[in-house]
RNA sequence: GUGGUUAUAGCUCAGUUGGUUAGAGCGCUAGUUUGUGGCACUAGAGGCCGUGGGUUCGAGCCCCAUUAGCCACCCCA
Protein backbone atom coordinates (compact mmCIF):
# COMPACT_ATOMS: atom_id res chain seq x y z
CA UNK A 1 0.00 0.00 0.00
CA UNK A 2 1.18 3.59 -0.90
CA UNK A 3 1.09 5.98 1.60
CA UNK A 4 -1.51 9.07 1.23
CA UNK A 5 -2.71 11.57 2.11
CA UNK A 6 -6.71 12.19 1.56
CA UNK A 7 -7.65 15.17 -1.17
CA UNK A 8 -7.25 18.37 0.02
CA UNK A 9 -5.35 17.53 3.02
CA UNK A 10 -2.07 18.45 3.98
CA UNK A 11 1.03 17.34 6.44
CA UNK A 12 2.52 20.35 8.17
CA UNK A 13 6.58 19.80 9.08
CA UNK A 14 8.77 21.44 11.55
CA UNK A 15 9.33 24.23 9.84
CA UNK A 16 5.55 24.95 8.51
CA UNK A 17 4.49 24.29 11.94
CA UNK A 18 6.69 26.95 13.43
CA UNK A 19 5.67 29.59 10.43
CA UNK A 20 2.36 28.20 11.44
CA UNK A 21 2.69 28.61 14.91
CA UNK A 22 4.04 32.45 14.41
CA UNK A 23 0.97 33.72 12.67
CA UNK A 24 -1.19 31.95 14.91
CA UNK A 25 0.31 33.50 18.24
CA UNK A 26 0.18 36.58 16.73
CA UNK A 27 -3.29 37.00 16.00
CA UNK A 28 -3.79 34.96 19.57
CA UNK A 29 -2.16 37.68 21.43
CA UNK A 30 -4.12 40.73 19.86
CA UNK A 31 -7.01 38.96 20.22
CA UNK A 32 -6.44 39.08 24.29
CA UNK A 33 -5.12 42.28 23.89
CA UNK A 34 -8.30 43.25 23.21
CA UNK A 35 -10.17 41.12 25.77
CA UNK A 36 -11.12 38.01 23.50
CA UNK A 37 -11.40 35.11 25.62
CA UNK A 38 -10.21 31.62 24.11
CA UNK A 39 -13.28 29.36 22.75
CA UNK A 40 -13.11 25.54 21.84
CA UNK A 41 -15.79 23.92 20.74
CA UNK A 42 -15.59 19.89 19.42
CA UNK A 43 -14.48 18.51 15.95
CA UNK A 44 -18.03 17.09 15.13
CA UNK A 45 -21.69 18.76 15.77
CA UNK A 46 -24.94 17.11 15.13
CA UNK A 47 -26.02 16.60 11.94
CA UNK A 48 -28.97 18.80 12.69
CA UNK A 49 -27.06 21.38 13.81
CA UNK A 50 -25.33 22.32 11.02
CA UNK A 51 -27.47 21.41 7.89
CA UNK A 52 -29.33 24.21 6.55
CA UNK A 53 -27.24 26.91 7.78
CA UNK A 54 -24.94 27.42 5.01
CA UNK A 55 -28.02 27.51 2.03
CA UNK A 56 -27.72 24.09 -0.07
CA UNK A 57 -24.85 24.50 -1.93
CA UNK A 58 -23.11 24.45 1.99
CA UNK A 59 -25.16 21.49 3.14
CA UNK A 60 -23.84 19.51 0.11
CA UNK A 61 -19.88 20.39 1.11
CA UNK A 62 -20.76 19.38 5.10
CA UNK A 63 -18.46 16.06 5.74
CA UNK A 64 -20.90 13.40 7.23
CA UNK A 65 -19.82 10.99 9.41
CA UNK A 66 -21.31 7.30 8.95
CA UNK A 67 -23.05 5.72 12.48
CA UNK A 68 -21.18 3.64 13.87
CA UNK A 69 -22.45 -0.15 13.93
CA UNK A 70 -24.98 -1.44 11.59
CA UNK A 71 -25.20 1.80 10.34
CA UNK A 72 -27.97 0.88 7.83
CA UNK A 73 -30.07 -1.15 10.28
CA UNK A 74 -32.97 1.53 10.09
CA UNK A 75 -32.66 2.07 6.28
CA UNK A 76 -33.25 -1.51 6.16
CA UNK A 77 -36.00 -2.02 8.66
CA UNK A 78 -38.47 1.04 7.17
CA UNK A 79 -37.41 -0.41 3.76
CA UNK A 80 -36.19 2.80 2.38
CA UNK A 81 -35.72 3.47 -1.31
CA UNK A 82 -31.96 4.58 -1.78
CA UNK A 83 -32.60 6.43 -4.75
CA UNK A 84 -33.72 9.19 -2.49
CA UNK A 85 -30.36 10.05 -0.93
CA UNK A 86 -31.73 12.78 1.01
CA UNK A 87 -34.34 10.99 3.01
CA UNK A 88 -31.15 8.26 3.58
CA UNK A 89 -28.80 10.41 4.62
CA UNK A 90 -30.93 11.01 8.55
CA UNK A 91 -30.74 7.05 8.75
CA UNK A 92 -26.96 6.79 8.40
CA UNK A 93 -25.37 9.96 9.75
CA UNK A 94 -26.28 11.83 12.68
CA UNK A 95 -23.15 13.54 13.22
CA UNK A 96 -20.97 16.15 10.77
CA UNK A 97 -17.44 17.87 11.13
CA UNK A 98 -17.89 21.35 11.90
CA UNK A 99 -18.07 23.27 8.77
CA UNK A 100 -16.95 27.02 10.15
CA UNK A 101 -16.48 28.19 13.69
CA UNK A 102 -19.73 30.55 13.54
CA UNK A 103 -22.52 28.27 13.70
CA UNK A 104 -20.83 25.96 16.54
CA UNK A 105 -20.50 29.46 18.60
CA UNK A 106 -23.92 30.68 17.94
CA UNK A 107 -25.08 26.94 19.24
CA UNK A 108 -22.13 27.64 22.52
CA UNK A 109 -24.06 31.27 23.49
CA UNK A 110 -27.74 29.46 22.97
CA UNK A 111 -26.38 26.70 25.45
CA UNK A 112 -25.01 28.69 27.74
CA UNK A 113 -26.78 32.13 27.83
CA UNK A 114 -27.22 32.23 31.49
CA UNK A 115 -23.77 31.89 32.80
CA UNK A 116 -22.13 33.81 30.04
CA UNK A 117 -21.11 38.18 30.58
CA UNK A 118 -22.70 40.03 27.83
CA UNK A 119 -21.39 41.77 25.56
CA UNK A 120 -19.22 38.08 25.18
CA UNK A 121 -16.29 38.81 23.44
CA UNK A 122 -14.47 34.97 22.24
CA UNK A 123 -11.57 34.01 19.65
CA UNK A 124 -11.82 30.65 18.69
CA UNK A 125 -9.00 28.92 16.24
CA UNK A 126 -9.77 25.68 14.78
CA UNK A 127 -9.64 23.52 11.82
CA UNK A 128 -12.86 23.14 9.66
CA UNK A 129 -13.87 20.42 7.21
CA UNK A 130 -15.33 21.26 4.03
CA UNK A 131 -16.18 18.46 1.45
CA UNK A 132 -15.73 21.10 -1.69
CA UNK A 133 -13.13 20.24 -4.27
CA UNK A 134 -9.60 21.55 -3.86
CA UNK A 135 -7.50 24.04 -5.98
CA UNK A 136 -5.30 26.47 -5.22
CA UNK A 137 -5.97 28.03 -1.57
CA UNK A 138 -8.67 26.20 -1.16
CA UNK A 139 -8.36 22.83 1.02
CA UNK A 140 -10.79 20.25 2.71
CA UNK A 141 -9.20 20.72 5.57
CA UNK A 142 -7.88 24.19 6.77
CA UNK A 143 -8.28 26.62 9.88
CA UNK A 144 -9.74 29.59 10.79
CA UNK A 145 -9.04 31.88 13.36
CA UNK A 146 -12.40 33.76 14.58
CA UNK A 147 -13.44 36.41 17.12
CA UNK A 148 -16.65 37.56 17.78
CA UNK A 149 -18.76 39.66 20.27
CA UNK A 150 -22.27 39.26 20.45
CA UNK A 151 -24.65 41.18 22.94
CA UNK A 152 -23.66 45.00 21.94
CA UNK A 153 -25.17 46.59 18.81
CA UNK A 154 -22.07 49.18 19.48
CA UNK A 155 -20.26 50.18 15.78
CA UNK A 156 -17.20 50.69 18.61
CA UNK A 157 -16.95 47.05 18.45
CA UNK A 158 -16.60 46.78 14.49
CA UNK A 159 -13.69 49.73 15.11
CA UNK A 160 -11.96 47.16 17.85
CA UNK A 161 -11.87 44.76 15.29
CA UNK A 162 -10.54 47.15 12.39
CA UNK A 163 -8.01 47.65 14.73
CA UNK A 164 -7.21 44.10 15.81
CA UNK A 165 -6.51 43.77 11.86
CA UNK A 166 -4.51 46.33 11.55
CA UNK A 167 -1.82 44.74 14.15
CA UNK A 168 -2.00 41.75 13.31
CA UNK A 169 -1.03 42.70 10.02
CA UNK A 170 1.45 45.45 11.14
CA UNK A 171 3.13 42.52 13.32
CA UNK A 172 3.23 40.32 10.38
CA UNK A 173 5.25 43.43 8.19
CA UNK A 174 1.92 43.03 5.99
CA UNK A 175 0.70 46.17 4.12
CA UNK A 176 -3.03 45.72 4.13
CA UNK A 177 -6.01 47.23 3.10
CA UNK A 178 -9.38 46.87 5.26
CA UNK A 179 -12.35 46.84 2.82
CA UNK A 180 -15.66 48.50 4.33
CA UNK A 181 -19.04 48.35 3.50
CA UNK A 182 -22.59 47.96 5.32
CA UNK A 183 -25.08 45.85 3.98
CA UNK A 184 -27.33 48.47 4.30
CA UNK A 185 -26.13 50.22 1.45
CA UNK A 186 -26.67 47.18 -0.64
CA UNK A 187 -30.04 47.01 0.31
CA UNK A 188 -30.53 50.72 -0.32
CA UNK A 189 -29.13 50.78 -3.78
CA UNK A 190 -32.13 47.44 -4.53
CA UNK A 191 -34.57 49.74 -2.92
CA UNK A 192 -33.91 52.79 -5.35
CA UNK A 193 -32.80 50.41 -8.28
CA UNK A 194 -36.06 48.95 -7.90
CA UNK A 195 -35.46 45.49 -6.82
CA UNK A 196 -35.28 45.31 -3.69
CA UNK A 197 -36.90 41.40 -3.31
CA UNK A 198 -33.54 40.34 -5.57
CA UNK A 199 -31.14 42.03 -3.08
CA UNK A 200 -29.00 38.62 -2.83
CA UNK A 201 -28.58 37.90 -6.53
CA UNK A 202 -27.42 41.58 -6.62
CA UNK A 203 -25.00 41.74 -4.09
CA UNK A 204 -23.64 38.02 -5.08
CA UNK A 205 -23.14 39.73 -8.56
CA UNK A 206 -21.43 42.82 -7.48
CA UNK A 207 -19.10 41.21 -5.10
CA UNK A 208 -17.62 39.86 -7.97
CA UNK A 209 -16.61 43.85 -9.25
CA UNK A 210 -13.40 43.82 -9.25
CA UNK A 211 -12.56 40.38 -10.08
CA UNK A 212 -14.48 40.32 -13.27
CA UNK A 213 -15.42 43.91 -14.28
CA UNK A 214 -18.48 45.74 -14.76
CA UNK A 215 -19.90 44.40 -17.98
CA UNK A 216 -19.29 40.31 -16.91
CA UNK A 217 -21.88 41.76 -13.56
CA UNK A 218 -24.24 43.16 -15.93
CA UNK A 219 -24.00 39.63 -17.62
CA UNK A 220 -24.66 37.67 -14.86
CA UNK A 221 -27.41 39.82 -13.57
CA UNK A 222 -29.05 39.96 -16.75
CA UNK A 223 -29.34 36.29 -16.57
CA UNK A 224 -31.04 36.47 -13.18
CA UNK A 225 -33.65 38.51 -13.98
CA UNK A 226 -32.58 41.69 -13.23
CA UNK A 227 -33.94 44.84 -14.99
CA UNK A 228 -31.94 47.06 -17.36
CA UNK A 229 -33.28 50.00 -15.57
CA UNK A 230 -32.32 48.86 -12.36
CA UNK A 231 -28.81 48.32 -13.74
CA UNK A 232 -28.29 51.71 -14.90
CA UNK A 233 -29.24 52.81 -11.14
CA UNK A 234 -26.58 50.87 -9.75
CA UNK A 235 -23.76 51.75 -12.17
CA UNK A 236 -23.29 55.35 -11.60
CA UNK A 237 -23.00 54.47 -7.30
CA UNK A 238 -20.16 51.58 -8.34
CA UNK A 239 -18.41 54.14 -10.10
CA UNK A 240 -18.22 56.84 -7.18
CA UNK A 241 -14.26 57.60 -6.44
CA UNK A 242 -12.20 60.00 -4.47
CA UNK A 243 -12.01 60.03 -0.23
CA UNK A 244 -14.10 57.73 1.77
CA UNK A 245 -16.47 61.02 3.27
CA UNK A 246 -16.71 62.10 -0.33
CA UNK A 247 -17.84 58.62 -1.50
CA UNK A 248 -20.11 58.75 1.13
CA UNK A 249 -21.39 62.04 0.59
CA UNK A 250 -22.28 61.53 -2.77
CA UNK A 251 -24.10 58.29 -2.52
CA UNK A 252 -26.35 59.87 -0.16
CA UNK A 253 -27.71 62.04 -2.71
CA UNK A 254 -28.26 58.93 -4.45
CA UNK A 255 -29.81 56.55 -2.07
CA UNK A 256 -32.25 59.34 -1.20
CA UNK A 257 -35.09 57.86 -1.49
CA UNK A 258 -34.04 54.98 0.62
CA UNK A 259 -34.30 54.92 4.74
CA UNK A 260 -32.50 51.90 5.18
CA UNK A 261 -29.74 53.17 2.86
CA UNK A 262 -29.43 56.34 4.60
CA UNK A 263 -29.07 54.46 7.43
CA UNK A 264 -26.23 52.44 6.30
CA UNK A 265 -24.29 55.33 5.36
CA UNK A 266 -24.90 56.90 8.81
CA UNK A 267 -23.43 54.24 10.24
CA UNK A 268 -20.51 53.95 8.52
CA UNK A 269 -19.48 57.34 9.15
CA UNK A 270 -20.06 56.69 12.38
CA UNK A 271 -17.74 53.98 12.08
CA UNK A 272 -15.07 55.81 10.09
CA UNK A 273 -15.21 58.27 12.56
CA UNK A 274 -13.62 56.45 15.22
CA UNK A 275 -10.23 56.84 13.01
CA UNK A 276 -11.17 60.39 11.67
CA UNK A 277 -9.55 63.50 12.79
CA UNK A 278 -11.88 63.66 15.58
CA UNK A 279 -11.90 60.44 16.29
CA UNK A 280 -9.41 58.67 19.22
CA UNK A 281 -8.59 55.80 17.56
CA UNK A 282 -5.43 55.02 15.76
CA UNK A 283 -4.12 52.71 13.02
CA UNK A 284 -0.61 51.93 12.62
CA UNK A 285 -0.26 50.98 9.10
CA UNK A 286 -3.83 49.98 7.50
CA UNK A 287 -5.80 52.09 5.12
CA UNK A 288 -9.59 52.03 5.27
CA UNK A 289 -10.88 51.68 1.76
CA UNK A 290 -14.69 51.88 1.31
CA UNK A 291 -15.80 49.93 -1.42
CA UNK A 292 -18.86 50.11 -2.29
CA UNK A 293 -19.22 46.60 -4.38
CA UNK A 294 -18.02 44.55 -1.56
CA UNK A 295 -20.81 42.12 -1.00
CA UNK A 296 -19.46 39.02 1.27
CA UNK A 297 -21.71 35.84 -0.02
CA UNK A 298 -22.86 35.47 3.59
CA UNK A 299 -26.32 35.72 4.00
CA UNK A 300 -26.51 36.66 7.41
CA UNK A 301 -24.31 39.91 7.40
CA UNK A 302 -26.57 42.44 8.32
CA UNK A 303 -24.53 45.95 9.03
CA UNK A 304 -20.92 46.46 8.65
CA UNK A 305 -18.77 44.16 5.97
CA UNK A 306 -15.07 43.96 6.31
CA UNK A 307 -12.82 42.20 3.89
CA UNK A 308 -9.12 42.65 4.10
CA UNK A 309 -6.51 42.47 1.16
CA UNK A 310 -2.93 42.73 1.05
CA UNK A 311 -1.69 46.21 0.00
CA UNK A 312 -0.24 46.29 -3.96
CA UNK A 313 -0.91 42.22 -4.20
CA UNK A 314 -3.32 40.39 -6.27
CA UNK A 315 -4.13 37.34 -4.05
CA UNK A 316 -7.69 37.41 -2.87
CA UNK A 317 -8.62 37.91 0.94
CA UNK A 318 -6.96 37.16 3.80
CA UNK A 319 -9.67 38.06 6.25
CA UNK A 320 -13.10 39.10 6.38
CA UNK A 321 -15.74 39.80 9.26
CA UNK A 322 -19.15 41.66 9.62
CA UNK A 323 -21.53 42.28 11.37
CA UNK A 324 -25.19 39.87 12.33
CA UNK A 325 -27.92 40.84 13.99
CA UNK A 326 -29.47 37.52 14.56
CA UNK A 327 -26.62 34.77 14.46
CA UNK A 328 -28.51 33.27 17.52
CA UNK A 329 -31.98 33.29 16.36
CA UNK A 330 -31.68 29.91 14.15
CA UNK A 331 -31.64 28.27 18.05
CA UNK A 332 -34.30 30.32 19.35
CA UNK A 333 -32.75 33.09 21.38
CA UNK A 334 -33.89 36.58 19.49
CA UNK A 335 -32.19 39.51 19.77
CA UNK A 336 -28.67 38.79 20.39
CA UNK A 337 -26.85 41.15 17.92
CA UNK A 338 -23.03 40.24 17.15
CA UNK A 339 -20.00 41.55 14.77
CA UNK A 340 -17.20 39.05 13.77
CA UNK A 341 -13.94 38.72 12.50
CA UNK A 342 -11.73 35.62 10.74
CA UNK A 343 -8.00 35.67 9.76
CA UNK A 344 -7.60 33.38 6.67
CA UNK A 345 -4.49 31.49 8.24
CA UNK A 346 -3.42 28.95 5.20
CA UNK A 347 -3.83 32.55 3.02
CA UNK A 348 -1.73 34.23 5.44
CA UNK A 349 0.63 31.70 5.28
CA UNK A 350 1.14 31.51 1.58
CA UNK A 351 1.39 35.36 1.27
CA UNK A 352 4.02 35.75 3.89
CA UNK A 353 6.19 32.62 2.22
CA UNK A 354 5.72 34.20 -1.18
CA UNK A 355 6.78 37.80 0.18
CA UNK A 356 9.34 36.21 2.23
CA UNK A 357 7.73 37.70 5.44
CA UNK A 358 8.72 35.14 7.91
CA UNK A 359 11.60 36.37 10.69
CA UNK A 360 14.88 34.31 9.02
CA UNK A 361 16.21 33.77 12.95
CA UNK A 362 14.56 30.82 14.51
CA UNK A 363 14.14 31.25 17.72
CA UNK A 364 12.53 28.10 19.30
CA UNK A 365 13.94 24.62 19.14
CA UNK A 366 17.19 23.00 20.35
CA UNK A 367 19.95 25.86 20.74
CA UNK A 368 23.05 23.25 21.67
CA UNK A 369 23.76 20.00 20.47
CA UNK A 370 26.76 18.49 22.30
CA UNK A 371 28.59 15.97 20.33
CA UNK A 372 30.92 13.62 21.20
CA UNK A 373 32.95 10.55 19.97
CA UNK A 374 33.09 8.24 22.50
CA UNK A 375 30.54 6.47 25.05
CA UNK A 376 32.62 7.89 28.05
CA UNK A 377 32.48 10.90 26.36
CA UNK A 378 28.97 11.12 25.84
CA UNK A 379 28.26 10.06 29.32
CA UNK A 380 30.18 13.00 30.37
CA UNK A 381 27.85 15.31 28.13
CA UNK A 382 24.97 13.70 29.96
CA UNK A 383 26.10 15.91 33.05
CA UNK A 384 26.01 19.21 30.87
CA UNK A 385 23.40 18.39 29.33
CA UNK A 386 21.20 18.40 32.35
CA UNK A 387 22.76 21.46 33.61
CA UNK A 388 21.74 23.01 30.33
CA UNK A 389 18.23 21.99 30.70
CA UNK A 390 17.70 22.45 33.75
CA UNK A 391 18.78 26.41 32.61
CA UNK A 392 16.25 26.38 30.45
CA UNK A 393 18.01 25.90 27.06
CA UNK A 394 16.90 23.72 25.35
CA UNK A 395 19.44 21.13 24.25
CA UNK A 396 20.30 17.76 23.46
CA UNK A 397 22.91 15.31 22.61
CA UNK A 398 23.77 12.94 19.94
CA UNK A 399 22.79 9.48 21.32
CA UNK A 400 25.54 7.75 19.51
CA UNK A 401 29.01 8.66 19.54
CA UNK A 402 30.40 9.09 16.05
CA UNK A 403 32.06 11.39 13.72
CA UNK A 404 31.78 14.46 13.91
CA UNK A 405 31.03 15.70 10.54
CA UNK A 406 27.80 13.56 11.31
CA UNK A 407 26.80 15.58 14.36
CA UNK A 408 27.94 18.56 12.39
CA UNK A 409 25.51 17.64 9.44
CA UNK A 410 22.95 17.21 12.24
CA UNK A 411 23.12 20.48 13.39
CA UNK A 412 23.43 22.46 10.81
CA UNK A 413 20.46 20.29 9.39
CA UNK A 414 18.16 21.27 11.85
CA UNK A 415 19.14 24.54 12.60
CA UNK A 416 20.88 23.84 16.34
CA UNK A 417 23.18 27.33 16.42
CA UNK A 418 25.93 25.66 18.81
CA UNK A 419 27.51 22.65 19.20
CA UNK A 420 28.97 21.65 22.34
CA UNK A 421 31.99 19.50 22.65
CA UNK A 422 32.92 18.12 26.78
CA UNK A 423 35.44 15.62 25.94
CA UNK A 424 38.98 14.38 28.51
CA UNK A 425 40.76 18.07 28.12
CA UNK A 426 37.26 20.07 29.02
CA UNK A 427 36.38 17.67 31.69
CA UNK A 428 40.20 18.20 33.04
CA UNK A 429 40.18 21.93 32.90
CA UNK A 430 36.24 22.61 33.76
CA UNK A 431 35.45 23.87 30.77
CA UNK A 432 33.00 23.58 27.95
CA UNK A 433 33.92 24.10 24.21
CA UNK A 434 31.78 25.95 22.32
CA UNK A 435 30.86 26.60 19.29
CA UNK A 436 28.89 29.00 16.77
CA UNK A 437 28.14 27.27 13.74
CA UNK A 438 27.12 30.08 11.37
CA UNK A 439 30.27 31.65 12.34
CA UNK A 440 32.39 29.21 13.07
CA UNK A 441 33.71 30.94 16.13
CA UNK A 442 34.97 28.68 18.97
CA UNK A 443 35.55 29.80 23.25
CA UNK A 444 36.00 27.60 25.97
CA UNK A 445 33.33 28.20 28.76
CA UNK A 446 33.84 27.76 32.39
CA UNK A 447 31.07 25.05 32.89
CA UNK A 448 29.57 27.28 35.86
CA UNK A 449 28.96 30.04 33.43
CA UNK A 450 27.17 27.45 31.26
CA UNK A 451 24.04 29.49 31.51
CA UNK A 452 25.00 32.57 30.10
CA UNK A 453 26.05 29.94 27.24
CA UNK A 454 24.58 32.90 24.48
CA UNK A 455 26.13 35.78 25.95
CA UNK A 456 29.45 34.96 25.15
CA UNK A 457 28.71 35.26 21.43
CA UNK A 458 26.35 38.09 21.84
CA UNK A 459 29.29 41.05 20.63
CA UNK A 460 29.10 39.47 17.17
CA UNK A 461 25.36 39.49 15.95
C1' G B 1 -21.52 19.75 -9.73
C1' U B 2 -18.91 21.59 -14.83
C1' G B 3 -14.44 22.12 -17.79
C1' G B 4 -9.06 21.92 -18.74
C1' U B 5 -4.36 19.75 -17.81
C1' U B 6 -0.59 16.52 -15.93
C1' A B 7 1.42 11.55 -14.20
C1' U B 8 9.22 8.86 -15.61
C1' A B 9 14.42 8.00 -9.16
C1' G B 10 13.19 10.86 -2.48
C1' C B 11 12.64 16.11 -5.22
C1' U B 12 12.71 19.08 -10.02
C1' C B 13 12.61 17.43 -14.76
C1' A B 14 14.94 15.36 -19.89
C1' G B 15 13.76 11.13 -22.88
C1' U B 16 14.00 12.41 -30.93
C1' U B 17 9.33 9.73 -36.42
C1' G B 18 7.67 3.67 -31.54
C1' G B 19 13.72 0.32 -31.66
C1' U B 20 18.21 -3.21 -27.75
C1' U B 21 20.69 -2.10 -20.98
C1' A B 22 15.50 4.70 -19.36
C1' G B 23 19.11 9.68 -18.19
C1' A B 24 20.59 14.61 -15.69
C1' G B 25 20.77 18.04 -11.59
C1' C B 26 19.74 18.25 -6.52
C1' G B 27 19.19 15.06 -2.34
C1' C B 28 20.78 10.31 0.06
C1' U B 29 24.92 6.61 1.62
C1' A B 30 30.17 5.89 1.94
C1' G B 31 35.28 7.43 1.24
C1' U B 32 39.44 11.19 0.59
C1' U B 33 39.62 13.42 6.49
C1' U B 34 39.68 8.71 13.92
C1' G B 35 38.54 16.54 17.88
C1' U B 36 35.77 20.33 13.82
C1' G B 37 30.48 20.86 9.34
C1' G B 38 29.39 24.01 4.86
C1' C B 39 33.56 23.54 -0.47
C1' A B 40 35.87 20.03 -3.77
C1' C B 41 36.83 15.19 -5.76
C1' U B 42 35.65 9.76 -6.01
C1' A B 43 32.40 5.67 -5.60
C1' G B 44 27.54 3.66 -4.56
C1' A B 45 22.33 2.81 -3.68
C1' G B 46 17.75 4.09 -5.71
C1' G B 47 12.72 3.37 -11.43
C1' C B 48 6.83 -2.63 -12.96
C1' C B 49 7.88 4.99 -16.67
C1' G B 50 0.34 6.10 -11.86
C1' U B 51 -2.93 1.49 -12.75
C1' G B 52 -5.58 -1.89 -16.25
C1' G B 53 -6.47 -3.21 -21.15
C1' G B 54 -5.44 -2.61 -26.55
C1' U B 55 -2.50 -1.73 -31.34
C1' U B 56 2.51 -3.60 -32.86
C1' C B 57 7.72 -8.10 -34.37
C1' G B 58 8.65 -4.30 -30.59
C1' A B 59 5.37 0.81 -26.27
C1' G B 60 8.02 5.54 -21.36
C1' C B 61 6.29 7.33 -26.38
C1' C B 62 0.23 5.57 -30.10
C1' C B 63 -5.30 4.27 -28.67
C1' C B 64 -9.18 3.25 -24.82
C1' A B 65 -10.48 3.02 -19.80
C1' U B 66 -9.43 4.06 -14.75
C1' U B 67 -7.22 6.43 -10.48
C1' A B 68 -4.68 10.46 -8.41
C1' G B 69 -2.57 15.41 -8.46
C1' C B 70 -2.82 20.40 -10.20
C1' C B 71 -5.66 24.58 -12.39
C1' A B 72 -10.16 27.28 -13.65
C1' C B 73 -15.63 27.87 -13.05
C1' C B 74 -19.49 27.50 -9.21
C1' C B 75 -18.92 28.60 -4.24
C1' C B 76 -15.76 30.04 -0.58
C1' A B 77 -11.34 31.07 3.61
Amino acid sequence: MKPALPKGTRDFGPLETARRRYIFETIRNQFELFGYQALETPAMENLTTLTGKYGDEGDRLIFKILNSGDFLQEVREKNASLDAPSAILPMISEKALRYDLTVPFARFVVMNREKLAFPFKRYQMQPVWRADRPQKGRYREFWQCDADVVGSASLLNEAELIQIYDRVFHQLGLPVNILVNNRKILSGMAEVAGVPERLTELTVALDKLDKIGWEKVVEEMQQKGIPENALKTIEPITRLSGSNTGKLQQLEQLLQGSTIGLAGIRELRELLSFFGPEGKLELLNAKIDLDLSLARGLNYYTGTILEVKARNIAFGSIGGGGRYDDLTGIFGLQGVPGVGISFGADRIYDILLDQNLFPASQTTGTRILIASLEISERNDGLVLLQQLRNAGIAAEIFPEPTKLRKQFEYAEKKGIPYLALYGPDEVKSGVVNLKKLSSGKQVNVPLEAIHEIESYFEEES
